[in-house]
Order: structure tokens, then sequence, then C-alpha cells
RNA sequence: GCGCCCAUGGUGAAAUGGAUAUCACAACUGACUUCGGAUCAGUCGUUCUGGGUUCGAGUCCUGGUGGGCGCACCA
């Protein structure tokens, strides 16, 4: 395979630099930016020309020299060229082998060992049970779980998690927003007359709605209770207090309203082929934050204000503002208890690295976090890390950007997407008239995730995306959909070949394929610029250039052209298909055989 | 006021400090409708601004402009 001749060049390229006198050299072998360069490109001329203090192209000619006295086995040759670059060829042979190991790896074709050994602890979507989840929550989503197969792929040992924030004033509202708006009659909105008559309040599916679209609309109407009268808003405020005092009829309430959350969230979460190793409860583990604290204070790390609240110092050491820890009242905040979480969570995983995917505007509170955790002694700021990234708006009648709010009913639900790109699927097969019934389900099904997902995924995490409700995502050019129809595309071909695929004879010379075959040279490179970066936007733009180069190549080449290079051209059908599976299979869609 | 993030063709985006800034959409022109045309080929058109670092800057530093977010007892 191609790394192994990476991995060869770069050991002697060090070694030759380090003959001349540079200490430990950093060597790169950069994709070349044209096939016309070769496959590889180093830098090492140019960057260390100024400690040799000599010509950088002549440096690069001798290193060239050297490279082709080696006899590296796959490398063709090497040029120096104008600044001092030194570009690597590698031989027809090496990259028809490197074709064949895409084969023989077929699934793992991807997989390395950059992270083995190390085991991480990732929380990303932790949902509201008082909201359905929107397309904010999607891009969390689809980047976390992205982030984890990235690492999974990289050979280290993943622990993906999540909150349920299932106590506190929130759900207190979505209890009373049912009890008072969800009955079928006019009986009191009385907590014990419920437990009593049930049967008279209304389910999700008495309503029609989706459970999680119901608990919203119980969030939504007592949080306008809440702030038009202040008698309810009070009520609210006591059943939190009655909650926490263990109230039986409360605490039935309580249930009730977050199994049908949570029935809801975890239907949309399935669809989404999400999953998590490790769900944390925050009414398990929410009162535990304060011996910390107590413990922080009994060191004089914290210290506790007149007013009874206890504060730490974050200016000094760590440059960020300071936080409190624990209320004047006593009671804790929502760093107290995700100090006793993270501490939790380091020790039952014993991880090296925990990582939060979570919105950017949770920068600070997770750098507090970091700092707080790191002066309680549960770990050092560099095993922590947050991973932002870019809002998901809505465009406004101003053509400008507008954050999604639940509470403003400016939301887009995640199922609604789903439905809504699956709709333009099925339309066209009715057009169309393609497929079974039955099939145009499942497969509008799989093409509506793909274009989604594909959607959210393509662009640098950090990129904000502003959401257009009319066009809605892209079901052409950059797309999924582009990505699958080539997929679909080789194995029609693959189905089609039957017998004719197999053995063959390589061709001493690259023709029309050579760029086909050399883009396969970087799937490898790219996953592992993607673990560097925690985002798997480098998979979906190299799919797509592996897709542009893979329909070119059909465009001009009949494959199944009845000669001797039939099954050689098969192969290389074969390995794309197997690459794109791959790719997608990072991004979590799953292929379809035909669209 | 302080801090963090963002700014790339008309639009949406890509680019470990590298070579000629790459795609898609839209617009326009074209292609044996075949091994799946949900495709392919072509035309048009781009790094917010001033300074700096570097052999080399869309990328790093710094001043500015515009937008988003966050700053002690909310979650």
């Amino acid at each position: 395979m191609v790394q192994d001749i990476k991995k060869e060049l770069t050991k002697k390229i060090s070694g030759w630099l380090q003959a001349l006198g540079v200490a430990d050299p950093v060597v790169q072998l950069d994709k070349s930016v044209v096939s016309e360069f070769g496959e590889f490109a180093t830098n090492v001329a140019m960057r260390y020309a100024k400690d040799l203090s000599r010509n950088p192209l002549v440096i690069a000619n001798e290193l060239g020299q050297f490279l082709v006295e080696q006899d590296i086995e796959g490398l063709e040759k090497a040029e120096a060229v104008k600044p001092g670059f030194l570009n690597l060829y590698l031989t027809s042979k090496a990259k028809i082998a490197h074709m064949r190991g895409v084969l023989e790896y077929g699934s793992a074709f991807g997989h390395n060992h950059s992270h083995q050994g190390e085991r991480w602890v990732i929380e990303h979507t932790s949902p509201n049970p008082n909201k359905a989840m929107h397309l904010g929550h999607l891009r969390n989503n689809l980047l976390g779980m992205g982030i984890v197969r990235l690492l999974k792929a990289s050979g280290a040992e993943v622990v993906a998690d999540a909150v349920y924030n299932n106590r506190g004033i929130a759900i207190a509202k979505v209890m009373y927003g049912f009890l008072a708006h969800m009955k079928k009659g006019t009986q009191p909105t009385d907590i014990f007359y419920w437990t009593k008559h049930k049967d008279e309040w209304y389910l999700p599916k008495e309503k029609g709605l989706k459970p999680d679209v119901f608990v919203t609309e119980c969030y939504v109407l007592a949080e306008k209770d809440a702030k038009e009268n202040a008698e309810i808003d009070k009520l609210i405020r006591q059943m939190v207090i009655d909650w926490e005092s263990q109230n039986e009829a409360v605490w039935e309430l309580w249930d009730c309203v977050l199994q049908i959350a949570y029935s809801g969230i975890n239907r949309t979460l399935e669809r989404l082929g999400s999953h998590w190793d490790k769900v944390w409860y925050e009414h398990e583990h929410y009162q535990k934050g304060k011996q910390y604290v107590e413990k922080g204070l009994d060191k004089g790390i914290f210290k506790r204000l007149e007013d009874g609240a206890v504060l730490t110092d974050l200016e000094e050491n760590y440059g960020i503002t300071d936080t409190v820890l624990l209320k004047n009242d006593g009671t804790s905040l929502y760093i107290t208890q995700d100090i006793a979480l993270t501490d939790l969570k380091r020790k039952t995983y014993n991880a090296d690295k925990l990582i939060w995917v979570i919105g950017p505007d949770q920068s600070l509170a997770m750098k507090q976090l970091f700092a707080v955790s790191e002066q309680l002694g549960i770990g050092r700021v560099e095993d922590f890390a947050h991973v932002p990234y870019g809002y998901v708006g809505l465009k406004d009648e101003a053509g400008g950007f507008k954050k999604m709010s639940s509470r403003e009913g400016t939301a887009l639900f995640i199922d609604d997407l789903i439905d809504e790109v699956k709709g333009m699927v099925l339309d066209r097969y009715e057009k169309e008239d393609r497929h079974t019934t039955e099939n145009r389900e499942v497969i509008a099904e799989q093409l509506a995730l793909a274009a989604v997902k594909f959607a959210f995924l393509k662009s640098d995490r950090m990129q904000g995306i502003t959401f257009d409700v009319e066009q809605s995502v892209d079901v052409q050019g950059d797309s999924g959909m582009y990505v699958m129809y080539t997929y679909v595309r080789t194995q029609s071909i693959l189905r089609k070949a039957g017998e004719a695929k197999g053995e063959f004879v390589a061709p001493g010379e690259l023709g029309s394929e050579a760029k086909l075959v050399r883009t396969l040279l970087y799937f490898e490179d790219i996953i592992e610029k993607s673990v560097g970066d925690l985002s798997v936007h480098h998979v979906a733009q190299y799919l797509l250039e592996l897709c542009s180069e893979f329909n070119s190549w059909y465009a001009k080449e009949t494959i199944l052209d009845g000669t001797g290079h039939e099954a050689y051209k098969l192969s290389l059908v074969e390995a794309v298909g197997v690459t794109i599976q791959n790719g997608l299979a990072l991004l979590g869609i799953e292929t379809v055989d035909e669209m």
C-alpha cells in the first residue's frame, strides 16, 4: 500500500537530513497539487535551506538523487523543481498494487492505528427533554458521531456519551403544561387528581403529535403561562422543590412526562443511526458536585463570598473570567454538576482524553470547567477539549442570519427536514414510475438521510449554516445524492459485468484512468487529516473529488468493452465503490445499490 | 468595556504556511440517452481593508470594518 512507500520515503529523507546535521527533521510528504507533479511532494529542501545555508533547489536535487539511488520499491523518479520542491513519482505498478490493496482490505480500507491505545470519551448531542430536536441538534449529532467513527477507525477506544438534563425548571414547565393543557375536559389542573384519573389526559398519539413535539407544546404553553401569571410561575417552582423532596405524585408525573419526551427523541436518534455507549441522567449526579466545591474550599483553592456563594479565581492562572461554583443559597449550578460528572467520566473509563462536542456559545463555560477540573486535580487542561461548531440558522426576511429557537417557534425539526427531502425523492419516483411501492419507501428514506447528512457534514465544522427552507438541502451538484449516484453506478456496472470480474493483468502504463487511480492513493491521508482536525468534512470533500474523477473517466471510457482490459477496469470500479462506501460510512451514511 | 468565533466568484462552499486559489449552484453553449443523463465537456466570474512576519500568506501576527456569540450566583 502507498502508506508503506510513504513511510519508507519519510525514513530515508529523515535519515539523509540528519546526516547533513539537521536535528529532528520534520518530513512532510504532501499530495502534489497536480498529477504532472507526481504523487507526493516534500518541502524539506526549502524548510531547511537556511539551516544548511545552501540553495534549496540544490538540496532538493541532491536529495532526489539520493532517493533514486536507494532503489526504493515503488518510487519511479524524484524531480527537484522551481523554488525547491522535490516531486516524487510512483510507479504504475505501485499505484495498481495500491488499488489491489483497496480490494483486499475491503471495508477495513482506511482504518489505521494512529490513535491505538488511547481512550476517548466523547460527549455530544445532549438533548433537552423539553424540546424536539432541531437542526442545531442535528449538526451536533452528525458531527459528534462522525468524530466518534473517525477515532474508532484510527484505533482509539471510544465511549460516546450524553447527558440527559432531566430535572429542574424546564422539565417542571413541561409537567405543568401537560397538566394544564393536555386534559380532555375541564377537570382540575391538579397532580393528585391526575394520578387517579390519568386517562382523562391526552397522550401524544391521541393528539396526533409526535411525542417530542407534544412535549415541546407543553413546554411552550407553560412558559407562556408562567410569564403572564405569577401564580403559575410560583406553582412551577414549587414543583421543582417538591420533586427535590421526592414527592411521590410529582415523581410519577415527572416519570410520565419524561417517558413521552424520550420516546420521541429516541425515535429521531434511531432514525439517524445515532448511538451512545453511556447516557448520564442529571438526577443521578447533580448533587455530587457540592462535595467537590467543599473540597476546594478546604484546600483553599476556592473562596466563599460574603453572601455565601463560592467563587474561584481563574483570571490569574488561566486568563479567563472567574466563575461562581455554588449559589449563595447553597444550591448547585450547571458547572457544579459538570465537575462531578467530569471526574466520574474520567474515573469510570480511565480516559486519556475527554471531549465535548457542543456549540460555540459554551466556549467560556468549557474553559472554566477545564480550569476548575485542573484546580481540583481531576485532570490537566490539555486532557480536555471543547469541539465547537458553527450555528445553524434560518434566513430571515432581510436575507440575514437568524438563530433557531424552539420557544419562538422558529426551529426546524430534524424529522421534518428529512421527511421533506424524502418527499422530493418519492415524488420523483412516482413521476418516473420507478421501483415498487415498498422499495420506494426504503430507498427514499436512505437517500433523504444521505442528502441531509452530507449537506451538514461537507463543510468545515466552524462554518455557519444559514438554512433556506425553500431550497432545503442540495440534491444535485456537490451533494450526497451525487456521491450516492456514483456509488450506485459502480454497483450497477459490477452487476452487469457478472463473470468478467476477477483476476486481471495489470497494464504497464496507466491510461485514461491515471487520475482516478491516483486519487485512490489519498484516502488514508484524508482520514488522518480529519482526525487531526476533528472534522469529517475532509472525507466528504474527498468523496466529491473521487466521484468527479470516476464520472469523468466513465464518460470517456467504455468499461465493458469485451477486451482483456475489462477485468482490470472492473477492479478499478470496485475499488472506487469500496472507497466511496467506506467514506460514506465515516459520515454515517449507508449506501444503497439502486436509486 | 473585555474575550471567543466568522468574513473567499452573483449564491453556497474547499484549500497540514507551498506551486496556476479548487468545486458546486445560477446563467450561457454543447454531448454516441450507452456500462444508470440524478451524468459528462466547455464559457463567465473570486481571497473585506491597512500594515507586518516568511524563500513563500486565503491561511500566521497586528490595527480597522462588518456579522455572530459569551462575560459570576440561568440552564
